[in-house]
RNA sequence: GGGCGCAUAGCUCAGCGGGAGAGCACUCGGUUUACACCCGAGCGGUCGCAGGUUCGAAUCCUGCUGCGCCCA
């Protein structure tokens, strides 16, 4: 007899209460070292950089769907024996940390003039030291398995310099000028942005139409910023517009301002669209800059850099939007006015971090000329050195990256990566790399502006590394395997990452694989915001619900590049469901399942036994493929029903039956190696409770570190799944017979079943009896009521003792039900086979399914209509 | 204006050429010595509309309607 070790189950507490122990048990890991990672390691690398949150941030959903891909990508990796390094860190967030300092100081009636920019900067340090990286503690208690040790800032020194190599091979390489055009500028952060700093949305404005000239020289121009007007420099009608072809070339006066302005042909013009004339900006529209150069046109500024008007006249010092109701009003008074449409719907570009009104300015920046970088990174993408998962998102990268702008990545900010860029008192430009003296001297000076966060962030994946230093981190862990984030920024990261990982390291990708999650909505699918007030906060649920269950819930809705509706019953499931695995668990370790003893050889087990391992094993090679695949929420979904379906609401009931009739050690084997293996599974998604558990099961140190399952290899028992399910047919039609007949669950009930040794389930009487809560026939049985359960094979009769009154009328409406069905099933099939285009057209295959699902619709016919006509009438 | 995506049970979604599925919600019954955060049984859908392809369409194609997103 193998010796039996003591039953664990009494060990653990009697109810999981995830928040008085995941802190400590992640603690633990990380002290242990689990996470550290080893670049001398011989053993295969998986490396994620986490893509770099906000240092002013805290943790939302979105994060927290986010860790929990990563996190459970790399707990499967280090369980299957990877080198991982998971390395997690913060971007400086120029604007957004410039502007919460600002504010800081703003209470206190200062603004960063008054510091000066040196003693600004230590006060930007002061408040990272004191506010910043609160989403850090936030990772610890999602369970976020990160190399702490490995902690990145992108304003670090290491980094820094990354920011100032890159910028010194870009300049080299002629791949960063500086030019002046029109730019996105936010007035109230008084900086430049980039395109993707910018939110369009459609607002309620005014379209006014206003003319120009007088007499045969009108012209009429209808605009949505009136006050732009004051820079107009002249208006541009088609070449080819007949209604104007006699004033191209001529001039017109502009209203208010007396200025004559010249009238050009443009083919850019849309001779379709309002009047067909378009008043010219150059300084203050992008198109109309475009216009300007082509014709040479003057560009007149005329705003500061708040959006107050500068042009001379009565209009001075106004904002831009007093300005425009005045100049409105102005021209009204002149007669010049010629329609007003308010409110005129129209497309507004919006300040992403603080939602100010953009206005395009002229000025001069620093550009990177994308065209060779995008195109790289678009290769790497169309060769398949890269994969975007889901496929049908890389079209979208394709669209965005074949048709970059040049980005510009000067900002006007103090907070941030300084622009290495010198200038002499002769128009010296000078660009200085990191181990170069800058030029010193009278007249010497450095450009004031900072670089773009997204600037020192795309660099993230090799200057974490070490990069430009080849660093062994360097060297084992680059290129990195997955980069995980949202769909929304694609372009921010990916594209980034992309251009710069691929110009850094000679062309070698930043990472194999681009995982693209949804978004999070809320229960009715609308996107989360403050505004609407449906926002959840996900430390709310990782207090009340837990990490597992705030990470199964996120990992459960996570299908590749599709958002995800969440609420609060969504957790609610998660938590039930580690309560019942915590449950399952404890009566499964009370009944002594155990890893100490070896599962018995097949033939020694039970049909059940067979049965659950080789849906183990199919559980096995299932979640495998979706994890490859990325598809969390299958792969939860499957250990879900795993759990709970087979594991709980069958094979531990059949277990009980085993162990009662005395197998005892087999069964606690096979409970063992079940339980062993669901918690391995389950272990990268929920990590708190499968440690606890799985640690009670195998007395081990610690399931972060234990092996990946594999699949055994056996061939499954085809035999033995035919006759638990036939089992399991069995006991729920005589569930079902006994709730239409209004029996307690609970009640016994005597019942004689005949026919069960036709249908091979001889070996299965106990389990159905146990189950299905019958008693064994003895002396003065009435079977009262009987039921006939059709089976592979033949059918097996229950005749039920119900010492009482049957409810035929209840019997009478389930086998009509059951008659109704069969016929709708017998019809369609001899409706399929009656037509001879399907019998010569279809698949053999096919044919034969449907004629056996006819038989056995014809057979199922007879048989209710059999007991129907046997039923007592009245 | 250009492009993309989605419309399947009350809700959120899976299925994407041959028997309409899951979770939650709902109904009925329940002190079944693991679990009421539970157990057992159930109800619920002409798969947005109209055409087409096919022996066969939720699944492929076209158009329409509605919703969403991205870009300009």
């Amino acid at each position: 007899m193998t010796d039996t070790p003591t039953p664990r189950g009494t060990d653990l507490p009697p109810a999981w209460e995830p928040a008085a122990v995941e802190p400590e048990l992640y603690e633990g890991w990380v002290a242990a070292g689990y996470f550290t990672a080893d670049p001398a390691s011989e053993k295969p690398p998986f490396t994620i950089v986490l893509p770099p949150p906000n240092v002013t941030g805290s943790l939302h959903m979105g994060h927290a769907l986010n860790h929990t891909v990563m996190d459970a990508l790399t707990r499967r990796r280090r369980m299957q024996g990877y080198e991982v390094l998971w390395l997690p860190g913060m971007d400086h967030a120029g604007i957004a940390t410039q502007n919460v300092v600002e504010r800081q100081l703003a209470g206190e009636g200062l603004s960063r003039h008054d510091l000066g920019r040196e003693k600004f900067v230590e006060r930007v340090w002061d408040w990272k030291a004191e506010y910043g990286g609160k989403i850090l503690d936030q990772m610890r208690r999602l369970g976020d398995g990160v190399d702490w040790s490995r902690e990145r800032f992108t304003m670090d020194e290491g980094l820094s310099k990354a920011v100032q190599t890159v910028f010194k091979l870009l300049f080299d390489d002629g791949l960063i000028y500086r030019a002046e055009r029109i730019i996105n500028w936010c007035p109230r952060c008084r900086t430049a942005l980039s395109d993707i700093e910018v939110e369009h949305s459609e607002d309620e404005g005014e379209l006014v139409s206003i003319r120009y000239g007088d007499g045969d020289n009108a012209i009429v121009v209808a605009t949505t910023r009136a006050e732009t007007m004051l820079g107009d420099t002249a208006v541009a009608v088609h070449p080819d517009d007949e209604r104007y072809r006699h004033l191209i070339g001529t001039e017109v006066v502009l209203p208010l301002t007396g200025r004559r302005i010249p009238i050009v042909a443009d083919e850019h013009v849309d001779p379709e669209f309002g009047t067909g004339a378009v008043k010219v900006t150059p300084a203050h529209d992008p198109n109309d800059f475009e216009i300007g150069r082509r014709h040479d046109l003057p560009s007149l500024t005329i705003m500061d850099t708040s959006g107050n008007i500068t042009a001379k006249g009565p209009f001075e010092g106004l904002d831009r939007f007093e300005a425009r109701p005045a100049v409105v009003a102005a021209l009204r008074e002149e007669g010049r006015i010629v329609a007003e449409k308010r409110p005129y719907l129209h497309s507004v570009g919006h300040c992403s971090r603080c939602d100010t009104v953009v206005e395009p300015r002229l000025s001069l920046q620093w550009w990177v000329k994308v065209e060779p970088l995008a195109r790289a990174a678009g290769d790497a993408v169309r060769d398949g050195r890269t994969q975007v998962h889901p496929p049908e998102l890389a079209k979208r990268y394709f669209d965005w990256v074949d048709n970059m702008h040049d980005w510009t990545i000067s900002r006007q900010l103090w907070w941030g990566h300084r622009i290495p860029v010198w200038y002499g008192p002769n128009d010296e430009v000078v660009c200085v790399g990191p181990d170069d003296e800058p030029p010193a001297g009278e007249g010497w000076f450095q450009d004031p502006d900072v670089l773009d966060t997204w600037f020192s962030s795309g660099l993230w994946p090799v200057s974490t590394l070490g990069w430009p230093t080849a660093t062994d981190d360097l060297a084992k862990f680059y290129p990195t395997s997955v980069l995980s984030t949202g769909y929304d920024i694609l372009f921010f990261w990916v594209a980034r990452m992309m251009m710069f990982g691929l110009y850094a390291m000679d062309g070698k990708q930043p990472f194999d694989h681009v995982y693209l999650h949804g978004l999070i909505r809320d229960a009715q699918g609308k996107k989360m915001s403050k505004s609407r007030g449906n926002v959840i906060d996900p430390l709310d649920w990782l207090d009340r619900f837990g990490a597992d269950a705030t990470r199964f819930t996120l990992a459960r809705g996570a299908n590749p590049g599709s958002d995800m509706a969440l609420a609060e019953e969504w957790a609610a499931g998660s938590r039930n469901f580690g309560t019942k695995l915590w449950n399952a668990s404890k009566f499964a370790l009370m009944n002594g399942a155990t890893t100490a003893i070896p599962v018995p050889a097949r033939d020694e087990l039970t049909d059940a036994d067979r049965w659950i391992l080789d849906r183990v094993d199919a559980l096995v090679s299932e979640v495998d493929t979706l994890f490859e695949g990325f598809q969390f929420a299958k792969l939860c979904d499957a250990l879900y029903h795993f759990t709970w379906d087979l594991f709980c609401d069958w094979y531990l009931e059949l277990a009980k039956v085993q162990i009662a009739d005395g197998r005892v050690d087999a069964t606690r084997a096979v409970l063992g190696h079940v339980l062993d293996t669901v918690l391995r599974l389950l272990h990268p998604v929920t990590p708190f409770i499968t440690e606890v558990l799985w640690k009670a099961l195998t007395g081990k140190e610690s399931l972060v570190v234990a092996e990946w399952p594999t699949v055994s290899g056996h061939t499954p028992d085809a035999g033995a799944a035919s006759r638990i399910e036939g089992a399991q047919r069995l006991i729920t039609e005589i569930r079902r017979f006994r709730a239409d007949q209004g029996v307690k669950p609970g009640q016994r009930v005597t019942a004689r079943l005949s026919g069960v040794d036709e249908v091979g389930l001889s070996a299965h009487i106990g389990s159905v009896t146990s189950l299905a809560r019958l008693n064994a026939p003895e002396g003065d049985f009435n079977a009262g009521a009987s039921l006939e359960v059709a089976l592979a094979g033949g059918s097996v009769t229950v005749e039920l003792d119900l010492s009482g009154a049957v409810d035929v009328a209840a019997e009478r409406k389930r086998l009509t039900k059951d008659l109704t069905v069969a016929e709708k099933e017998l019809a369609q099939c001899e409706a399929k086979l009656g037509n001879p285009k399907f019998t010569d057209k279809a698949p053999a295959d096919v044919v034969a399914k449907i004629q056996t699902r006819r038989d056995a619709a014809a057979a199922e016919i007879a048989r209710v209509q059999a007991r129907l006509a046997a039923l007592p009438t009245g």
